[in-house]
DNA sequence: CCGTATTTGTTCGTATGTATT
DNA sequence: CAATACATACGAACAAATACG
């Protein structure tokens, strides 16, 4: 009793697949030619290709074929925590030898609601700064990035804040050099989850939530413990690779 | 009339699951059902539900009928980098109220290959020990961990390496109390893919990829920049969220 | 620009098998 | 064993997207 014939179809155009027979963007044979390939009806066929695509192997273009999906070389966000001392962070992005752009941040004003009121510490209503922005490295969508800071910084002088211009020095060392405000330790939290329908639109993803997403939250604390900002960064995870490098951490090969 | 109609028929029992008319585990009607409700032949229907199992929203039980999957609750993985100064790193797993439980560990030697080679830092083909742990949180399947070591360690005199005993107090402390080798940073590689086989099996997703895994790959290092070891650890994505506190954190609310 | 061939998409019908209750 | 429910497989017709002369 082996597997069902729609099964051994998909099976053995997988081992194709996999072992280069198609290559990644290659054209697969028509739906007319595996029926008469393996001698089985239109439907049973269709059926294979579909579990192929269920599997994100295969895509299919209607009017076009039926197709490998192309595979992403990954970039790799690199957060590195060293330091003498831990006054200074260091937390990079790098983009090894490619070129990162920055959409012109759109700064809204909020109510703070849910995650973004607990993790800032403010009541839930109270008024919020967002920006957000997206990233892009070589062209490609490459991040989501929303931050929100509490409209108390606002009033303390921190006016940058609801100015839509790109802050390249850093936000952190905009609010040292204002308000005299010291960043003493971060909390990020990071989670994988399927990505929104507007998420799966600026990247480009299959809309069924096979690709997922990392879905980072960062907040930032003072002296006394006090959330400075709020910031949630969302990467597709099939494009992306964290690095964190912690302490005294020889260059990477 | 712009989608087809089994998109619609799932698109509408997609809502009726949202607004929670069809709770976790609850039973969809059956296809006889959906048939004489949408008044629509059987292999519409199901091509409906098909769609749904494609987004992992519905499982089908032969015999049964059609149910909505379970959510679960998230475990947090808890990374913390505080100490005073960088000599001791603390690298913890914090599972909150909840009991861990470890497998004794597979001990095996082996010939270094592909990414333990080159992350090691040793030739291609030279002995390493792995040792591998399944590792249980409340008896629920939590992650599967491999650790390589350079059989160098072992000729050096850390021959606990070999024995296939748990190390509660932490392997990074035995090769300073043996050796005097000591840990100075480490790089950890943070990536996102679909299960392997084996991983789909453990952790028991389903076979088809849709649920992620967390792979992460920690290589600490001592002073002169030798790694030590290389230890990777698979978490399902589904059931396990990073976090990661940097310097002074205040506690997690 | 138009028409035709090719290719996948949708929908129906029907029959039979397998798993569960 | 019987009833129920999903799984597999075949056939057929028409629609929609694309490619090409």
């Amino acid at each position: 009793m082996p597997d069902p014939r729609y099964r051994r179809i998909a099976e053995e155009l997988r081992q194709r697949i996999d072992s280069g027979e198609f290559a990644h963007g290659a054209q697969l044979p028509t739906e007319l030619e595996l029926r008469r390939r393996y001698d089985a009806s239109r439907n049973t066929v269709r059926d294979a290709v579909k579990w192929l695509i269920g599997r994100g192997l295969v895509e299919t273009r209607p009017g076009q074929g039926t197709f490998v999906v192309d595979r992403i070389e990954p970039f790799h966000m690199v957060i590195d925590i060293s330091g003498h001392g831990l006054d200074n962070f260091i937390a990079e992005v790098a983009a090894l030898s490619r070129t990162p752009t920055v959409s012109v941040p759109r700064v809204e004003i909020h109510q703070a609601t849910g995650v973004v009121a607990s993790e800032l510490q403010v009541p839930e209503g109270s008024s919020v700064v967002s920006r957000f922005q997206q990233r892009y490295i070589d062209g490609m969508a490459w991040s989501l990035q929303t931050t929100y800071y509490p409209m108390s910084l606002v009033e303390q002088g921190a006016v940058n804040l609801i100015r839509a211009v790109d802050m390249p020095e850093g936000v952190i060392s905009y609010l040292e050099t204002t308000l005299g405000i010291k960043q003493v330790g971060w909390r990020e939290r990071i989670k994988v989850r399927p990505p929104d329908p507007a998420e799966a639109v600026f990247f480009r993803l299959p809309d069924d939530g096979r690709v997922a997403v990392f879905a980072t939250m960062r907040t930032p604390f003072d002296e006394s413990g006090r959330p400075l900002r709020l910031r949630m960064t969302v990467y597709p995870a099939d494009r992306n690779q964290l690095v964190l490098n912690v302490g005294r951490v020889p260059p990477d090969a």
